[in-house]
DNA sequence: TCCACTATGTGCGCCAACGTACAATGCGGA
DNA sequence: TCCGCATTGTACGTTGGCGCACATAGTGGA
């Protein structure tokens, strides 16, 4: 679904040509190096970005310095929901989880487009609900499911919305997106990594069996899998990035 | 804050006149009773509530039957963002926690008005981005902070949407709220009775010491609801409900 | 008035995750 | 090549919340 092979962002490709042309115009292709803060918590957005391969983490940075993910955000979406909704400020910081590319445009004639009310309003829309959806299982999770299930449950997301099963990405940057120990992370995907589901070694994880992540992961996966894909367009008539050449 | 003494619902009351007696054509008084189910998670909304004197909460359904809220509206708020969003469904049930009044309408005349691109819109959209982050904060909450700052959290955020300081809540609906053992909680109240913080007394809950509560109580909530003060109109030269005579 | 039921209080063993400490291991630059 | 540092592995006592079991206490209706 999300991974369908071509380099692009499922938001842009959406669009009816007429207006993702509109839009070309103003998208400029950046890298994302690993690490990079997009958006700082509570800084005005100026910008927004259209992942393409990489993946944005959205985090709450607590008072005592400690950290929570909130929604992973890839090719299926964009990073800047508040410019859209009005807000312009994010309490959450925005911060490349995976390297990769991305396309860029001024926050305000994304927000232009939106006024236009045509169908890049209605799939912002439609996303923006995706992502409440998202945000509420991250809730529900960090309740109700033990590390193991959610340390399933991220790297799927992950590689998801990445081109490869290559996630690079220490075990304590994973312990800061859940929330929780690093030490707990070793342990968890030492377990993984018996069982053959991954392969770990420095800062450098393959998914090597899929379907037993998805087995040993909670239903929120799922949950918030499907709602994806009930709540933006998939079927893609559309073509690829408009940034491309062809 | 929200708690100002006014009978009304916030969204409504900051709408210009003329987009509030437009709404007010479609808007209707009904009893929210105690427990009721105003949306089944996965149905479809076809109508939208304004709470006045409730509060609601928005809870997920796991599959082993176990719950835990997401958000919670009240007379800031509206139940049924589906409906402006485009997907119409949510995965959430949205359940009366305290029982009141609200304004109804049917959604395809919200939907209409949030077309037409005015105030109501921008406020919408605003509305929006509180509720995802307030459900942000729940997942944060719910990963680092215990019971008892939780606990504080519920009940400033339940009274903060209710004319009084009193809840009609056993301890068994808190903690499904908020997805605990029916044990922790009353642990967790028992503490709060004998610093003198809350009087319990069989499925009703006063505050008595508003500012114990806030002192024992997490960052999230003061984070949540100064989210809203920034995104939300709380001026409101705009006067009262919309369907009073005055 | 009394009974059945609902709501609350309490105790106990269990377990997942925590905080802390420290060892071992790879990787990159001097 | 080798040193220093970042990363990962392991251990141990602590703690918060869980599951379970059962006692106690209000409360509303017969």
């Amino acid at each position: 679904m999300f991974k369908d092979g071509k380099k692009s962002n499922h938001i842009l490709d959406s669009l009816p040509a007429k207006e993702r042309e509109r839009l070309a115009a103003y998208l400029e292709l950046v890298s994302m190096p690993l690490g990079a803060v997009i958006h700082e918590a509570g800084a005005a957005q100026t910008q927004v970005y259209f992942p393409i391969d990489c993946v944005v983490s959205l985090l709450y940075v607590l008072e005592d310095g400690d950290t929570a993910e909130v929604a992973i955000v890839g090719n299926d979406g964009l990073v800047g929901m508040p410019v859209i909704t009005g807000g312009s400020k994010s309490p959450h910081r925005a911060i490349v989880q995976a390297a990769g590319t991305a396309l860029r445009m001024q926050a305000r004639n994304l927000r232009e487009e939106f006024e236009r009310a045509g169908a890049a309003q209605q799939i912002l829309l439609r996303y923006s609900q995706a992502m409440m959806m998202q945000i509420g299982q991250t809730a529900v999770c960090n309740r109700h499911h033990n590390l193991d299930q959610q340390l399933c449950r991220w790297l799927l997301m992950s590689i998801d919305r990445l081109p490869s099963n290559d996630l690079t990405m220490t075990q304590e940057l994973i312990a800061n997106m859940l929330g929780v120990r690093r030490e707990g992370v070793t342990e968890a995907a030492g377990k993984l990594q018996r069982t053959g589901a991954i392969r770990y070694q420095r800062g450098r994880i393959t998914v090597l069996d899929r379907a037993q992540l998805e087995r040993l992961s909670c239903e929120c996966y799922e949950a918030v899998r499907s709602e994806y894909i009930r709540l933006l367009p998939w079927d893609t008539t559309a073509s690829a990035n408009p940034l491309a050449a062809d």
